[in-house]
DNA sequence: GCGGTAAATTATG
DNA sequence: CATAATTTACCGC
C-alpha cells in the first residue's frame, strides 16, 4: 500500500505492509521503493493507522521537536545486522550525533564501522530510523542516500550540526 | 592541524 | 573477490 504525506519540506512517498511502515521516499524520489511480490497489505483500518502516525512523527521531526510516537516499522527485508543497527539508530536520542565507530561499539562490531556505515545506507526508512543523526569520527557527513543536503538539513533541524562538537556520549 | 595515500576491517552481492 | 555512508596511521606542508 503505497500514499503520500505532504509537508513543509516537500512531499514523501511511505509505503505500508500489514506489520507497519516498510519504506520511506525523500520528495526528489532519490531512494527507490522495494515491494517485495508476496508483500502482506494492510487493512484499510491499520493503513489509516499507519499513515496518521507517521504523517505525525514526520511532520514533527520537520517542525523541529521529537516525534510523540513513531508508527510501527517493518523492517523484515533487510538482513539480522542491518536489522540490528537500524534498532540502534532508533535509541539515539533526538538533537544527538554518534558516530559509526560509537554505533559499531554498540552492536559489537568495534572495528567495523564501515560495515555499519553500509548497513546504514540500506535503511527503508530515513528520517524516522535517524540514519542521519551518524557522522564520522572526525565529525564529517560522509554519506547519505538521498543526498548530503538533506542529512545537514534534518541535522538544523533537530539543531545537533555542531561538526566540531560532535556529541561526545560517553 | 590539514590533505593525500595506504592498510585494516566487516557485511553484502 | 570486489565494493562501501569508515578508521587509523604515516608523510609532507
Amino acid at each position: 500500500m503505497k500514499a503520500t504525506i505532504n509537508t513543509s519540506e516537500g512531499e514523501f512517498t511511505v509505503v505500508f505492509s500489514s506489520a507497519g511502515l516498510m519504506s520511506l521516499v525523500f520528495p526528489l524520489g532519490v531512494n527507490e521503493i522495494f515491494i517485495p511480490e508476496d508483500l502482506e497489505e494492510p487493512t484499510e483500518e491499520q493503513f489509516q493507522n499507519y499513515l496518521s502516525l507517521t504523517k505525525a512523527a514526520l511532520n514533527s521531526m520537520i517542525d523541529g521537536e521529537p516525534p510523540e510516537q513513531l508508527p510501527p516499522l517493518d523492517l523484515s527485508l533487510g538482513t539480522e545486522f542491518q536489522q540490528l543497527v537500524w534498532n540502534t539508530l532508533l535509541e539515539i536520542p533526538w538533537g544527538e550525533t554518534w558516530t559509526y565507530a560509537q554505533l559499531g561499539r554498540e552492536v559489537d562490531r568495534p572495528t567495523g564501522a564501515r560495515a555499519v556505515g553500509t548497513a546504514c545506507g540500506a535503511n527503508p526508512v530515513p528520517v524516522l530510523v535517524p540514519c542521519h543523526r551518524v557522522l564520522s569520527s572526525s565529525g564529517g557527513l560522509c554519506g547519505f542516500t538521498a543526498g548530503l543536503p538533506w542529512k545537514q538539513r534534518l541535522l538544523e533541524i533537530e539543531g545537533a550540526w555542531l561538526p566540531l562538537k560532535v556529541a561526545v556520549g560517553d
